[in-house]
DNA sequence: ATTACTGTACTATCCAAATAGTACAGCGCG
DNA sequence: CGCGCTGTACTATTTGGATAGTACAGTAAT
């Protein structure tokens, strides 16, 4: 499964929501061990730099936690994973709608165009 | 009307999507002349120098044209508006399934959220 | 103990975006 | 003419993201 990375947005951002969506979509179980920093990092193409800032970001988050010299997991609080969950869902459909409206299109034309 | 830019991506390119959806959903009419860039810097809050970034790209786009000594214009060819405007609104729908799907949330539910 | 792996913490460098400031050419109007 | 507006073209500087490289501490397995 390829990274898909644009260049439009700081990849950082980029590679915390793909992990967010793997994580909230059951990729990743709760208790899960992430692959490490150096593995994700040439996974996705990018300095291992930028895959840990992306790491500390999921971490300030409360989507995962990590064991200083063990590994990085997935949160095992199923409600705070189910919480952003729907947080994110939210946050995605309103921006689609305002994106629309922002065109002149409504929400009923923009449900006709899914 | 504010212009809500954020920090998390360019800046001149917020500016060009949202000049794009202005003159897409009809408020700035074929012909209709432009504020001049330095106006429409101060209204923005930014740098002269990053709206006639953006409003280069509007004319590579072939949204609007200038006038050199005059101002510039928005285009009086309603075909090509129409033609971004279609463009627009599919690309953003597809964004939105996307990400919804990358969350697990497939195409009934993605309607059912808006 | 050695080896290999983990997260973490630095420094240095590069690049694009954004800012600040200045300047010039052409049009229109009083 | 002179004034003010237009787009346009520069230079210089700052900032944040990304990269490259190195280093250290702690765990686990051999």
């Amino acid at each position: 499964m390829s990274w898909n990375l644009d260049s439009d947005r700081p990849i950082f951002l980029q590679i915390v929501e793909r992990i967010e969506s793997d994580i909230v979509s059951g990729k990743y179980l709760p208790g899960d061990k992430l692959p490490s920093v150096r593995e994700l990092a040439v996974e996705a193409a990018v300095n291992p730099n930028t895959m840990q800032k992306a790491c500390t970001e999921l971490e300030r988050i409360g989507l995962v936690y990590s064991q200083r010299t063990n590994g990085r997991f997935v949160t095992e609080d199923k409600k705070q994973i189910d919480r952003i969950r729907k947080e994110m869902a939210k946050r995605t459909a309103q921006e689609y709608l305002r994106k629309m409206k922002e065109m002149g299109i409504d929400r009923d034309e923009a449900m006709r165009l899914l």
